[in-house]
DNA sequence: TTAAAACTATCGGAAATCCGATAAAAATGA
DNA sequence: TCATTTTTATCGGATTTCCGATAGTTTTAA
């Protein structure tokens, strides 16, 4: 099957984005693909964000309550810190990446 | 054979750090490796960013003049403008995200 | 000059990442 | 109830991303 070039550069943070939403407010699945329709542009296949949503909750970073509202885990919690900490260190002049795009008022 | 498992979340950024940091200032390999090692912690395999290089100069993103220093193209000067958007679009709350961890200082 | 070191480059493949197709389960509402 | 919509979930695989192994090339310095 033939899969369409895709335009969006920067694959793979998605795990860290999600972690990132649920850290800031417990969600259901619905309601994270709006969040990442919102940010970025367009809704994410369910094939995209479930087997995140597993392999995270697997990995100990997430747990799900019975209304399917994904929460972090103490694990979780300290998990986007590392990630943060790693974040920052590689962008540290993010600063000065965001004065250089037409973005000023997010 | 056996490749290690990996700690380090967040896989794939690095075409868009490489990017930016030849938006900065042009380098030759060696440099972008230093500043490589400094902004993750470890030096990278020439296994990795040389074909990188190879694969953004192709695309037009780069060109290299005879002392294998990299540079913008007009293109590549777009691009990352682009790229850009859609990071800060993405992540339009960094600042909070930046509060949350303990790297202040950068 | 020439050996050693540093740099550049390629290749194959492991692992990660994402997504379309598909379907089950749950919620909705007529 | 029961059909429709929404939500949740899985699977297989296309593609991307990265890296170890390896080797050629250039620079360094004795």
């Amino acid at each position: 099957m033939i899969q369409h070039h895709r335009h969006c550069r920067m694959k793979g943070f998605l795990s860290f984005l999600i972690l990132w939403l649920i850290s800031k407010k417990k969600m259901n699945g619905a309601e994270i693909t709006q969040e990442l329709e919102k940010r970025k542009g367009h809704r994410p296949s369910p094939g995209t964000i479930y087997p995140v949503l597993k392999d995270l909750t697997e990995k100990g970073l997430l747990k799900v309550d019975d209304n399917k509202t994904y929460t972090l885990t103490t694990k979780g919690k300290k998990e986007p810190e590392m990630s943060l900490d790693t974040f920052f260190e590689t962008f540290f002049d993010i600063d000065e990446m965001r004065s250089r795009c037409g973005c000023h008022n997010h």
